[in-house]
DNA sequence: GCACTCAGCGGGAATGATTCCCATTGGAGA
DNA sequence: TCTCCAATGGGAATCATTCCCGCTGAGTGC
């Protein structure tokens, strides 16, 4: 499931980086967990976790370092904190579950295409997007939430 | 541009919320601003410079009520701070100047039935959704901004 | 292989946005 | 008008993130 580790040094080296402990085991945790999409404190964690001493501000900069690189890409649903994910290169978009927190990608071509007909209608030059649905997903637990959790659908 | 303060108790109470002298103080500053897209410190700034005696606190509790009330809709863009604007009834989404920061609004029926769609493939009951695209606006100093700035359109 | 140097690191303090706490105050019903 | 509880103000607390700074180790040159 993992690349080798002399792999992971060939990333960093490819993308402008000096391949150091900590920028490695970054790399091994995004390579190697179950989730895809984690959070500068659950990266910590699962560093803290495998015995590494690596400070939290040093993983804040190597995820930014990463995202600058392309290497990972940062979403900033709704609020609080982010979540960052290996790019895998396909751009994708997101549905988040308001009650578990679960996250499911999506990608839509009709989407894409209108997004870049707007934004020249608009005269903008497009750079990027966020889109992310909220909504309960299709676990049970979450969908037989409380009635008045089915709000504004617009 | 405003409407009497009458009126704007009426708005209050309609939505289960008692009439007090802050909420009619913010309740003005959204309708009579020439900016739609408000913060709570540029509310707040506002307030002080109308001489009202208005504690941030109160601002942000105010903000977050009448975002619950619906009567206000809450957005956070990329990052940082939460922006709020008057619900007008009917849905938007932003495009965002990331180099002057202006927004502007748009609605695409294309997308929304996509959005709706994915959702039912997704198995998700949706409730919400968050969508703006970032770029460079029509002004010439935004366009001419420099070159490396045409970054990853995906 | 070894010394040098500067980028990278750790962690504690600082920052910015937002929320909490609590004593005080002021709408709105009696 | 009087009373009471929700609303307020503001200072402290919290949360995510970034800054600062002395120390260390990765890559370079000998």
């Amino acid at each position: 499931m993992s690349k080798t580790p002399a792999t992971q040094a060939q990333a960093l080296r490819s993308n402008g980086l000096k391949v150091t402990l900590p920028r490695l085991k970054v790399l091994q945790i995004f390579e190697n967990s179950e989730k895809r999409h984690l959070t500068a404190e659950e990266v910590f964690k699962e560093l803290l976790a495998s015995e590494s001493e690596i400070g939290l501000a040093t993983v804040y900069r190597i995820l930014m370092q990463f995202a600058e690189a392309g290497m990972l890409h940062k979403s900033t649903f709704d609020a609080g904190k982010a979540v960052f994910e290996l790019n895998r290169g396909h751009h994708h978009d997101h549905l988040v579950c308001v009650r578990c927190g679960k996250v499911e990608e999506f990608f839509d071509e009709a989407i894409e295409v209108r997004q870049q007909e707007i934004a020249r209608q608009h005269g903008f030059r497009l750079m990027d997007h966020a889109m992310a649905l909220y909504g309960l997903c299709s676990d049970p637990a979450c969908q037989s939430t409380q009635a008045d959790a089915q709000a504004d659908v617009h």
